[in-house]
RNA sequence: GGCCCCAUCGUCUAGCCCGGUCCAGGACGUCAGGUUCUCAUCCUGAAAACAGGGGUUCGAAUCCCCUUGGGGUCACCA
């Protein structure tokens, strides 16, 4: 569970310069031919590889934007930039990532933001610096400075920019096709209207769709489609809607075969919003083509919008992509991931808190926002992700771990977060040498062996126990050096108290000693919290106290004094002297148990700690002593 | 509710396309032992699933149908 809020957005990116929206404009080239239609050549062969029949014929009139000859295979991700990287976005990435690669093809990132009010530049940085953290790196898409000074992204197929925002224009252009060509109108209601509309058709049962306007015919620019172009060309407020096709649209899905929408269950929808935005089936429809998308690979919530964009295709002459629909990532109560879910756990942590006697005055103050808000988030009016974070925060309260960034804080590996993420929806279906399942393996064995066939057709749940197991196991497989490094560069960014208190020449001996108690890093620093006390003030456990101390008549305190004489005189205080001073000790006391349970209260204040050699030499001569007289004395009195 | 998708241990899954080698294999978790200075690691072992019902077949986890269950989607969000 974490405790934290995601980390600071500048590690990545040293130059603190962020996404370069500008540059990304410059190197666009996308010919466009007369009448808007885009330029586009065959699809290169070889793309069809799933377990099913290609996907519809090639249109011979088809020509498509040829970015570069060589590369058949083009996947991409496209987020819209309204959050953090959600660990589902992020195991659809690291699949079309492994496609790719695995075709020698390339990996595009397009940042969806054509939502004006709910997307951020920050949180398109954020994405960017999640993936370069989980190491899926693309080929193509926004500039993205790493901290080692490599550069991941760029425009080397011209077909940028890669925020939908920057693009306008050239959907414009396709948009202004399809009304010239009768397979668009202006729409003028007003959203408030057709929401009334749509509400009365759910209260009466019905499935809304909306009514095509009498004068528009499929195909035709008549004259009342030109008298609605004109007036929106005249600047009257209006929506461009797509004339949907009157025949079946077939699907053909890589994952799932053969999916058919039967004639009439499509409306008419939006495909350019009142605010000149396209919305996402529009904006898609055209970037995958015009960017030279052969592969869309996505989460199965977007099955049921393929025939629209598929319809569309059609309507601009445009080719197909292969589709691979992928299974759901769930929650293990079956619900949906999201994160929304935090802002649930921190409502029911505070809605018991409240049950307790606590008042939302003082919970508000203590939060520091308004009862107003307080109350509504309380009511479920919202789901304020920055309220839940403050009621984490104020009142110790775990959130689950929902976006990569999370995982990163609770002190996961990107190694271990990426196998564990391949395993969801895919299996390598192979067997180890001793004729177990594989399923351990890192980005280069998935670059290799990744297969769009081996994809399931099943939700499946999200197991943080197995994800945790998995961690803990990445952890043991590093090396002690690197452990020791990686911990550190963690603990110097979100435990910073305990990588100022040890010594940098001392942090070996703490690694090697947490190492096989950390399964993330964070316990880790949970088990070196030793480390942190004040050596004046730690507090005795007094359980641990009566059964390693006083127990016996004070055997264990008597043990002390006889300790301390010893360690005083260790020298060089470094683990393997001290361990040797323990087995002396074990043997006039009768085992390693009697001896080392009394010091580990002593100097840790509880029965438990990592092993007591690494754990004195941590500390250093001085503070151990100092702590054992501190105990001696206080147990004393 | 309409439309669409899915169905093997608690969970992730192998096996299913090309029926017999599967009284279903692995992993996580659980339980029981063992190693150990505490905690943890590590080792050994055990319990644990083909949703139900019909077909087809000599034979079905594997093919077909129905039922049930789960999920997705029905926005000027993506």
């Amino acid at each position: 569970m974490a405790r934290q809020t995601c980390p600071s957005r500048s590690r990545a990116n040293g130059s603190g310069e962020g996404v370069d929206r500008q540059d990304d404009t410059a190197a666009r080239r996308i010919s466009m031919s007369q009448a808007g239609a885009v330029c586009v050549r065959n699809r290169t062969g070889g793309a069809y590889t799933g377990r099913h029949a290609p996907v519809s014929p090639p249109r011979p009139g088809a020509v498509r934007f040829s970015p570069m000859s060589d590369s058949p295979v083009v996947t991409r991700f496209a987020p819209s930039p309204t959050g953090h990287l959600h660990v589902g976005g992020a195991r659809s990435a690291l699949f079309c990532w492994a496609y790719a690669k695995n075709r020698a093809g390339r990996f595009m990132l397009r940042i969806e933001d054509t939502d004006a009010a709910r997307s951020s530049d920050d949180s398109a940085r954020g994405i960017m610096e999640d993936l370069a953290w989980l190491g899926i790196e693309w080929d193509d898409g926004p500039a993205l400075p790493l901290s080692d000074g490599r550069i991941v992204g760029g425009d080397g197929r011209g077909v940028g920019p890669f925020f939908q925002a920057r693009r306008v224009p050239l959907y414009d252009r396709c948009a202004e096709q399809l009304v010239k060509s009768g397979r668009a109108y202006p729409a003028f209601e007003s959203s408030d209207v057709i929401d009334g509309q749509r509400r009365e058709a759910v209260a009466a049962k019905r499935t809304y769709r909306y009514p095509r306007p009498a004068e528009i015919e499929p195909g035709r620019f008549n004259d009342g489609l030109k008298a609605r172009w004109d007036r929106a060309l005249a600047g009257e407020s209006h929506v461009l809607r797509f004339v949907v096709p009157s025949h079946e649209i077939i699907v053909q899905d890589q994952v799932l075969g053969e999916v058919k929408i039967a004639a009439g269950e499509l409306d008419d929808f939006v495909i350019r919003k009142a605010d000149g935005f396209p919305t996402y089936h529009f904006a898609v429809v055209v970037d995958d083509e015009t960017m030279g998308v052969t592969h869309v690979m996505r989460a199965q919530e977007h099955l049921a919008n393929t025939p629209r964009h598929v319809a569309l295709q059609q309507a601009l002459g445009f080719r197909t992509p292969a589709y691979a629909h992928m299974p759901l990532i769930m929650n293990m109560d079956n619900s949906k991931m999201s994160k929304r879910d935090k802002a649930k756990v921190a409502r029911a942590k505070l809605q018991e808190r409240v049950a307790q006697g606590l008042t939302t005055q003082d919970a508000a103050a203590a939060l520091g926002i308004p009862q107003a808000e307080l109350a509504a988030f309380l009511a479920k009016e919202n789901d304020s992700l920055a309220v839940a974070e403050k009621i984490a925060r104020v009142y110790d309260v775990p959130l689950p771990e929902i976006e990569v960034c999370d995982f990163r804080a609770a002190g996961y590996l990107p190694e271990a977060m990426c196998n564990f993420l391949g395993l969801l929806g895919w299996n390598p279906g192979m067997k180890t040498a001793d004729g177990k399942d594989l399923e351990k393996f890192d980005l280069a064995f998935l670059r290799q062996h990744f297969s769009i066939e081996r994809i399931g057709r099943t939700n499946s749940k999200f197991d943080r126990v197995k994800l945790l197991s998995f961690n803990a196991d990445a952890i043991g497989a590093l090396p002690d050096t690197e452990f020791a490094a990686r911990w550190r560069g963690w603990c110097e960014e979100f435990e910073p108290t305990l990588a100022r208190a040890v010594p940098s020449d001392r942090w070996a001996w703490l690694a090697r000693a947490v190492k096989a108690r950390a399964r993330t890093f964070r316990d880790g620093a949970k088990a070196a919290s030793f480390a942190v006390l004040d050596d004046a003030t730690y507090p005795f456990d007094p359980a641990a106290v009566a059964k390693h101390l006083r127990a016996s008549d004070g055997a264990g305190l008597r043990l002390l004094a006889d300790a301390r004489t010893r360690l005083a005189a260790a020298e060089p205080f470094e683990p393997e002297v001290l361990h040797g001073i323990l087995e002396q000790m074990s043997q006039q006391h009768g085992g390693m148990g009697p001896v080392a349970q009394p010091i580990r209260v002593a100097i840790a204040g509880t029965a438990v700690s990592p092993p007591l050699p690494e754990t004195l030499a941590v500390l250093g001569k001085s503070r151990a002593l100092a702590r054992l007289d501190r105990c001696i004395g206080l147990a004393s009195t």
